[in-house]
RNA sequence: GCCUCUGUAGCUCAAUGGAAGAGCAGUUCCGUCCUAAGGAAACGGUUGGGGGUUCGAGUCCCUCCAGGGGCACCA
């Protein structure tokens, strides 16, 4: 064996990355500046940062897979768009302002500041020409404008409605921000619903929309997003059903997706924090209203978790009042109950408890009739049919709902349903929907668990709304004119959360006039920070623009983005956002396509000891000290090599050290290589090159599909054979070896930039090694020339030979029977069949 | 509870229904004044359990077990 001295002393990652990163700063590799490049394109978006402190172990994941992919296209012939910028409203800069006293603006620009240092040194390959900031005027100006858009076509609209509210710190909360307990999980403090008047996006609209367009990413988003978008939307179909109330004029219509047990009905329930919950007792005997009252009272203090929670006890309180079947005209009792939603369907139902669990634990509770419409037994005996009045069915016991507590919610056959008896149970939704439109009693309807988007905020940092009030309180859009409309100064502020936005004591910026000039007040709300998220990517196409949101000719010719990168934490929120944002500015003629995000990558998260990193578990992992400790190639190689990039990564499973010696092995190869540029290939060793070449083939599709685990497994591979090659091969100035060595170097420079661009150098050439390109595999050296082919006996292995891969049938059969060990194992029984799969295997089955 | 994904070497993962494989770690050896860089070799498996389909199953089907994720009073 010959052992290999280290030669001359290796460079050092941070001498690479002190050389490296002022060389990229002069030649821009991946600048899309200029409008002549005509080759094809490619949009690769990283979901943006936001600014709070350093950049993170989860960023270094983001970013190095994102990378992987944008350095990829580029060395694929691509022109590939691959910006970054920094959604940086929120609550953070106001939380640190308040906290430590610091300026919102000053706090959230230094940390911008950091994380675009840290960004460069960790060299993803972005173009450094379109950053944006959210935060800045220039950009939040065309929030305004969207929301003006939306205004004129009403879909932003105003309304009043129920929010959580925290007496304490007299601020709306998030429903995240209630604890199970019904406190708040920052004051304390017990929660209440508190109506008030908000700012909605009517998502609502586009709901059928942005459910059916999900059939369109199906294979190029990740199914598990897909499905929790549909999950999220939760459209249901049924029919709206109008039943007339005693003593009051007007009908209560319910929303039910079981139209077929309408006979089976036997209570009415409404949901208690609904207009008419207080209608119907409003005339009712004194006794009812109070314990109504006391009811509502209750509902409003518990909390949405504790509400929805499953196994809760139902409760309620009959209104004493009576509505009116309208397909037997039976009378049954009204009552409310916190199971039924206020803002789900028309807020009431109509009670089947026979054939709904939830119903049925509330008939159970206040022994409300039960009454079996539905023959669930299967196959249909016809056991289920004459339902007593007390509602047993006492020839299956062991199926009455009222004695089991179990709804009877299978398929069936109608019973005790008059004209509707004998159909099942598909056909009797079909049928009864259509008599009841026909009698004008009813219609087909639909609905959706998703609710209009609340975009108001109580905050300083975000966007202003652009809208006025004049002194009759009239809504008045602002010019579009007059935008940006730009944060005061937050000298004098008290960003304090106190119920308003700290934005409605600038008297001087909320003071100001109409367009005619009369007095009037600017809302002193904030958007959502999700606006600002929901169209940046369109934003980068043209950020320097003051005229327009973004270009259309760019927007055509790079968008929509075709991979976009990031956390499975936004796979409904924003991403439903912006698919939403995208219909709209479709609908407006400002861009041609529906759908935002053409193909989809969620990276897992990274983790320490199997649970999230914090500061308060003390298993923080500092990006920084691992940078400085292994540097960034081996950081951003170690990411990718974890795994499959949707899976999460445990530090402590992982070898930062392993992998930075990978990197010293690559290195020095290009180092060992003595042949130059100009060596003839095909005059090399060939078995190092069928490896090679078989790698130029391979990799790219495991890119494509992203394995870059497996790519990277593959390339230290291809270390390991280049290393043997020139210790114990053909040596070091062997031309396959320097052919292997530029395709590590190649294959590297997607992972790890510094060594790959280092060694490209070493190798002889000009920088960069990204810009480069891809080598393709020659087809000649993939085919092997010989392979060993197996050879069983009943699925035992009796023999394996050498055979060319072009070998037939017919003549691999022959070579089979020959074999000795084949025909050993044959002896003499019944061949009964003979599988042959020419050039790998031959099986003979036999009988016996 | 319902839906869904995943169980392969100590770890992280490969393997169009056709020979169970990589990388890392560990072990041993070479190297060296000592340490280390570096190199070499071998070791490592009831593919979660059980059944089925098939000439042939890690792969397809059923079932159980274990983990992850999503949903869970939406009528």
């Amino acid at each position: 064996m010959v052992s290999t001295p280290p030669s001359t002393e290796l460079p050092t990652f941070d001498r690479l990355q002190e050389k490296w990163l002022g060389i990229w700063d002069e030649l821009r590799p991946f600048s899309t500046a200029d409008p002549s490049d005509n080759r094809p394109r490619k949009y690769v978006l990283d979901m943006f940062p936001y600014p709070s402190g350093d950049l993170h172990m989860g960023h270094a994941e983001a970013y190095a897979l994102g990378d992987v992919i944008a350095r990829y296209w580029r060395q694929q012939g691509f022109n590939v768009l691959h910006p970054i910028g920094w959604d940086s409203f929120g609550l953070p800069a106001e939380n640190a302002a308040i906290k430590r006293g610091a300026n919102p603006v000053t706090w959230t620009y230094d940390n911008i500041a950091q994380q675009r240092e840290s960004m460069r040194r960790y060299a993803p390959s972005f173009d450094w020409d379109r950053v944006l900031h959210t935060s800045d005027p220039s950009y939040y100006k065309w929030n305004q404008w969207l929301f003006l858009k939306m205004y004129e076509r009403g879909l932003a609209y105003r309304k009043d409605s129920w929010v959580n509210w925290d007496p304490v710190d007299q601020t709306v909360l998030a429903n995240e921000q209630v604890l199970p307990d019904g406190t708040s999980e920052r004051s304390g403090a017990l929660v209440v619903k508190k109506k008030l008047t908000q700012w909605y996006f009517r998502i609502t609209a586009y709901a059928d929309r942005l459910l059916d367009d999900l059939n369109q990413l199906e294979g190029s988003w990740p199914s598990k997003v897909l499905s929790m978008q549909r999950n999220w939307i939760g459209r249901s179909t049924g029919a709206d059903v109008d039943f007339a109330v005693e003593g009051r004029d007007e009908k209560i219509t319910v929303y039910t997706t079981r139209p077929d047990t309408l006979h089976g009905a036997t209570f009415m329930v409404v949901a208690p924090d609904s207009d008419l919950a207080a209608d119907l007792v409003s005339g009712a005997e004194p006794g009812i209203r109070t314990a109504f009252e006391e009811y509502l009272q209750r509902t409003q203090r518990s909390s949405e978790i504790e509400r929805l929670s499953v196994d809760r006890e139902k409760t309620g309180v009959f209104t004493g009042r009576y509505a009116i079947n309208p397909l037997n005209g039976e009378r049954l009792p009204i009552w409310v109950a916190d199971y039924v939603l206020s803002d789900y369907g028309q807020g009431a139902i109509m009670a089947v408890p026979a054939h709904d669990q939830r119903d049925l634990d509330f008939a159970r509770t206040y022994d409300l009739p039960v009454r079996v419409v539905v023959d669930t037994t299967q196959p249909v005996t016809g056991a289920i049919r004459i339902i007593p009045a007390d509602g047993t069915l006492p020839e299956l016991d062991d199926m009455n709902p009222v004695l089991t507590g179990t709804a009877l919610t299978g398929d069936g056959r109608l019973i005790n349903s008059g004209q509707f008896d004998g159909l099942s149970k598909g056909t009797a939704i079909a049928r009864v929907t259509a008599y009841l439109e026909q009698h004008g009693l009813g219609r087909p309807a639909k609905n959706y668990r998703l609710r209009d988007w609340l975009i108001s905020r109580q905050r300083f940092w975000g966007t202003p709304i652009p809208i006025l009030y004049d002194e009759d309180g009239n809504e008045i859009p602002v010019p579009e004119d007059q935008l940006p409309i730009a944060l005061p100064s937050t000298e004098g502020l008290d960003l304090k959360p106190k119920g308003v936005s700290p934005l409605a004591a600038a008297t001087d910026w909320v003071t100001t006039t109409t367009p005619d000039g009369r007095p009037a007040l600017r809302d002193s709300d904030t958007m959502d920070t999700f606006v600002d998220s929901s169209w940046y990517f369109l934003r980068f196409l043209s950020p320097n623009d003051d005229s327009q949101p973004f270009d259309r000719a760019e927007a055509e010719k790079w968008a929509p983005v075709d991979q976009y990168v990031g956390g499975v934490t936004h796979a409904i929120l924003h991403l439903l956002y912006a698919r939403f944002i995208t219909k709209v500015l479709f609908d407006l003629g400002y861009v041609s396509f529906t759908e935002p995000f053409s193909a989809l990558l969620n990276q897992g998260m990274v983790q320490m000891d199997g649970a999230a990193m914090s500061k308060s578990k003390g298993n923080l992992v500092r990006l920084s000290e691992q940078l400085d400790q292994y540097g960034v190639d081996a950081v951003r190689l170690t990411m990718a090599f974890a795994g499959p990039p949707e899976d999460d990564i445990d530090w402590k499973d992982v070898s930062p050290s392993g992998s930075l010696k990978f990197l010293s092995r690559a290195l020095r190869l290009a180092q060992d290589v003595t042949s130059t540029p100009d060596a003839i290939w095909r005059k090399g060793d060939v078995s190092l090159r069928r490896v090679t070449h078989r790698f130029l083939a391979d990799a790219p599709g495991l890119v494509e599909a992203f394995k870059f685990n497996v790519v990277v497994a593959r390339i230290m591979e291809l270390v390991n054979a280049i290393r043997k090659a020139i210790d114990s091969g053909p040596g070091p100035a062997d031309p396959a070896v320097r052919e292997a060595t530029e395709t590590v170097a190649l294959a590297l420079s997607l992972f790890a930039p510094y060594t790959a661009e280092e060694m490209w150098e070493m190798l002889g050439y000009p920088p960069s090694v990204a810009l480069y390109g891809w080598r393709k595999a020659d087809p000649t050296l993939l085919v092997q020339e010989s392979v060993t082919a197996i050879l069983q006996v009943d699925g035992k292995v009796r023999g394996r030979i050498d055979v060319p891969p072009t070998i037939g049938a017919d003549e691999l059969e022959r070579l089979a029977r020959a074999d000795a060990g084949v025909a050993r194992a044959l002896g003499d029984r019944e061949i009964v069949n003979v599988i042959v799969r020419p050039p790998r295997l031959v099986n003979i089955a036999t009988r016996g």
